[in-house]
RNA sequence: CAGUCGGGCCGGACGGCCGCUCGCUACGCUUCAUCGCGCAGAGAGAGGAAAGUCCGAACUCCGCAGAGCAGUGUGCCGGAUAACGUCCGGGCGGCUGAUGUGAAGAUCAGCUGACGGAAGUGCCACAGAAAACAUACCGCCCCAGGUUGGCUUAAGACCCUUUUGCUUUGCGGAAGGGUUUUGGGUGGUUUGGGGUAAGGGUGAAAAGGUGCGGUAAGAGCGCACCGCCGUCUCAGUAAUGAGGCGGGCAGGGAAAACCCCACACGGAGCAAGACCAAAUAGGGAGGGAGCUUCGGCUUCUGCCGGGGCGCGUGCUGGCUCGGUGCGCUAAACCUUCGGGUAGGUCGCUAGAGCCAUGCAGUAAUGCGUGGCCCAGAGGAAUGGUCGUCCUGCUGGCAACAGCAGACAGAAUUCGGCUUAUAUGGUCCGGCUGCCUC
RNA sequence: GUGAGUGUAGCUCAGUUGGCAGAGCACCGGGUUGUGGCCUCGGUGGUCGAGGGUUCAAGUCCCUUCACUCACC
């Protein structure tokens, strides 16, 4: 994928709350995501948002952490899956950690919400 | 040249690829048309502090009869400015350095100062005689008295030693020594009266300073220089300064304790404010069986009275003892209205604007001319990666390799202040040291 | 955007007309006990968040600054 524009972004506070009270949430070492799937719009491509918080430094800080995430979002995501809302919470180390590292662990990521929301439309049918 | 202090300016440069936001242009989809969505092109896209939010304004809304009080802030003088607690110039004080002096005062340069007022109330620990209407204490000096077993002196008396004369158990003279009495001087001590404020270990601070004279002791008591107060003249817009005259001299610190005086200030803040406006809840208004004919009133809409036809006892409760009552009312239902939440749009970037330049002004700044358009997000764009170069450090003879490049991110917009900034770069000024002429 | 508060010993906190930096717990040493605890006696320990200023003198007064906390729209 090439571009990232904003309507694939998550921008409204009640998108993450939706997110928080009913996804569920994948671990890794530089950041921690939750997902949920759209469904009243599950034929739509999914979105991401970022929060980070003043806990993770100045605003200098925060903008490089959020600057790095997007670039690496937009780079590893060749997913097709749909109708899905991604929260991902940095952690500091994101700020110093090499690039390739963590458009690895993002390919990583993905890759464990797509198995897990596909078992989800293969059950919930039924 | 090096060091140090103060101030000004800059805040790594260029390029390739892929992205993000914004407005402009063109095209496509949708639509009656806008709007919206997609795509392409050429553009624009963080700072000197964007920060802290310490001041001041613009702008918006609310409030407003006038005056006073309270509160808050400012505080040498003049100017600049939209305004300011900011800036510029000046005055005065402080510190440092130089010149100069016996020492001060003085002159020059740099830095610096919350720099109105000590009238009122309150405060000044400890130490100290005394800490604020100055005089009490010690001390110094004078006078008078008492006392003194000190020293000295005069006179008298007595005793001893030596010597000498005579009338020789004695008497007299001279010298020396001792004891004692009286008087004087001086000193000590003490009492009373008076004169003083020079001195008194202290303390942050002690009622002009230094020197000479003067005095019983002292003292601005007198004099010289300096400081101070008052007044006059001159210079200056003023703060203030200079000079003359007069006065021997008032007066502690602290107002960043309360306070007094002068001046200024209505409150809130772009989450201000304006517009559009879902769902849910609540509020207001209306609705439910009327239709038709005749007469009267009326500009019309319509109202009143009489007659005819038709529906129904409406799914509930209350208003009349019961019934009737095309009566009222509440709930439910339907329609509609306005407020208003989520959300959206505007406010939102052409401005006390930037660049160049001329004139006025010591300067801050003002006036004029020409050119330019320079971020506008909204869970919040300004990025990722690669390459070349620059600066510094490390390793290396070198080529080169590695690492580092700070502080920090617009949020309504400006003017300031403060703070953070790389063993940073560069420029200007002061001081010190070294070298050369 | 606006307003308020806190910072003092290892911890929790006192400290006002400006003049000695304190309390409790903790720590160390002694006593008590066969040992430990409790108890008791004594002691150590402070850039008063930082930097300036006013004052003879600042934890205290004033200014600047840092960190944290809270409240409102």
């Amino acid at each position: 994928m090439q571009g990232f524009p904003k309507s694939q972004r998550l921008l409204r506070h009640s998108d993450f709350r939706k997110v928080y009270s009913e996804g569920r949430r994948h671990f890794g070492p530089h950041m921690t995501v939750f997902y949920r799937t759209r469904k009243e719009a599950p034929s739509a491509s999914w979105r991401v948002g970022f929060t980070v918080g003043k806990v993770l430094g100045g605003a200098v800080a925060r903008n490089r952490i959020k600057r790095r995430l997007r670039e690496a979002v937009r780079l590893s995501v060749q997913s097709r899956l749909g109708g899905a809302d991604v929260v991902i919470h940095p952690k500091r180390s994101v700020l110093e950690s090499d690039f390739s590292a963590l458009r690895s662990e993002i390919e990583r990521a993905f890759e464990a919400i797509e198995r897990c929301l596909e078992k989800e439309k293969l059950t919930k049918p039924r």
